[in-house]
DNA sequence: CTGTTAGCGCTTTCAT
DNA sequence: ATGAAAGCGCTAACAG
């Protein structure tokens, strides 16, 4: 069933078929209404190959992290399809690796302009390997929106979370309540853990107080491996920083397990505010980085630069802590 | 860039191009290295849209699941993905929600002949009015792989965890450990959650035990409040089976709070084996269902399926109990 | 307001 | 072994 053969049912030609699918106003109602009908008739939708064919674009997305079984990755990945669907686009999902070859195979794949559009999704992103294959891979100007990080191209867009402020505001926040030794538990070496980290150092160097950064990793057993490594160095800590959820709940563990009491003794923070938080006993306190809003601005923002809107380079938003009962002392 | 300036470049007909890009075996070599040439010259690849159009098929796949942010959803979806991209299809994703309209507006969308074959992930799925939208939607005979969940429809496949089984063989492992109290919190209603019960409830009684079931809620509160009520119930509980892990966590939580010793005194262990039971402390053993298997079963099916193969309209895979803390006694 | 016609970029007979 | 030409199903000038 294509437009042909509604066309000759209706008695009329395709053209005043393709009127009425794309709401033309330029057409009688008569008309439109015993188009209608047949359309109704046969429950026929047009096949958007062969309008992509024509339109030169198949309202298509793609979505790109690394692994989206990545909690705070699936969440954000979530609320752009969402979004993204309202707007009447598809969403394609690519989880590409940490490998650059592997990248550069799925670089290759989506260089064939089947997609109007590009989101990735994770600070991961930001290499300079990964920065190549864009500049080789990525036809001309296709539009390149970057959740939590950045690329100096002129196609590409960036959401950040600005986590330097956002753990800086945090860390006064701990200081004002009276904490001295607060500690940062920081994680892999992605541009975003730096921002961190740096967040931490000023806050804690503005108010005369010494930092103290612990290497860790982003997994459960490289948190609590930093935290026992912590309290080894610093046993008086009274408040820990984490990079993000997961490594926290490392820190809930280890120190469950030395039995110290949280959050009298010591208390913890996360980062991303994912589910993971509410997983933890006590809840993990977290900053909540808005992947929802990031998301849903990130699909936004291409919606517009697809429409030939102009849109900002750089969209910022703050964490904001959201707290929970490992901060909370009574 | 199309097949026309390649062909005038390498002084060939398109017809020729065509060849080399499809690799036909009648050509000469000498033609087909002209060609490849100033295919590589250009980094040419031809539109997959226009190669849509006329081969009927994007080698595209649509991907369903209520939420993606479901633990277990994601992790199905990843080693989906991961295996179709291997085997040259693209994946789209739509979280579709629980609500019957908002699936009949994804389905509708879906109607379009865009997709070569859909997976539904989850047993949410599984509901009269989903069946209708599929039986309304969806032409003809486009492939559907269902995991977790089948209809009784000619183009309906399913991957089924044979949780009945599962849960069966579980109990009996902890009745011959010597448990007699073993109680079973149940989430919601669908498919999946009575099969579980069932065999439950099956494993008890076929060795003389009372069985005891706590209706609950999919979710940490759910589990945690189910718990509280398993325990006022049965005081003597030794091991509970939840439905899903997130029910399970909210067991633990619970547990934790009325300072019953985990697995010492109460042992616990949940359903899906996900991240989740790495997150709790103790860890949570739980009964494995194989997601990443399933997914790439699925993905392999459906391919089998694209090729004008035959398969299985059912296949089966039984869980098997992952063990951790939450039930190692010492 | 409606129809004719020329593509969109590729694959695929059918000749040669 | 290679090419000419006819579509795939739709949109968009351009006429009328």
């Amino acid at each position: 069933m294509n437009i042909y053969d509604i066309a000759r049912e209706a008695g009329v030609s395709i053209t005043t078929v393709s009127r009425v699918l794309n709401q033309s106003p330029n057409i009688r109602q008569e008309t439109r209404q015993k188009v209608q009908a047949v359309l109704e008739k046969y429950h026929y939708s047009p096949s958007p190959i062969a309008r992509g064919l024509v339109k030169r674009s198949m309202n298509a997305v793609g979505i790109l992290s690394i692994d989206i079984r990545g909690i705070h990755y699936s969440q954000t990945a979530y609320a752009i399809e969402q979004e993204l669907h309202r707007l009447g686009y598809r969403c394609q999902l690519y989880n590409t690796g940490r490998e650059p070859e592997q990248q550069r195979q799925y670089l290759e794949m989506i260089a064939d302009n089947l997609l109007d559009g590009i989101i990735l999704i994770g600070s991961t992103f930001q290499t300079p390997a990964f920065e190549q294959l864009l500049k080789q891979y990525l036809p001309g100007c296709l539009p390149v929106l970057f959740v939590n990080g950045s690329f100096p191209l002129p196609n590409v867009y960036s959401i950040l979370s600005d986590d330097h402020r956002g753990i800086f505001q945090c860390v006064e926040q701990f200081i004002a309540r009276g904490r001295r030794h607060i500690l940062f538990v920081r994680d892999n070496n992605t541009d975003s853990a730096l921002r961190k980290e740096r967040g931490y150092r000023d806050a804690m160097t503005s108010h005369g107080l010494t930092p103290l950064i612990i290497e860790g990793e982003d997994s459960i057993n490289g948190g609590a491996n930093a935290t026992r490594r912590a309290l080894e160095l610093c046993p008086q800590a009274e408040t820990i920083f984490y990079g993000t959820d997961r490594a926290a709940v490392g820190g809930i563990q280890a120190l469950q397990q030395l039995q110290i009491p949280v959050p009298a003794q010591v208390e913890l923070i996360g980062f991303n505010n994912s589910q993971l938080c509410e997983v933890t006993c006590p809840a993990l306190s977290s900053l909540d980085n808005h992947l929802d809003q990031m998301g849903l601005q990130v699909a936004q923002i291409l919606h517009r630069l697809l429409q030939g809107e102009e849109a900002k380079k750089i969209s910022i938003c703050t964490p904001v802590l959201a707290e929970r009962e490992s901060t909370r002392r009574h």
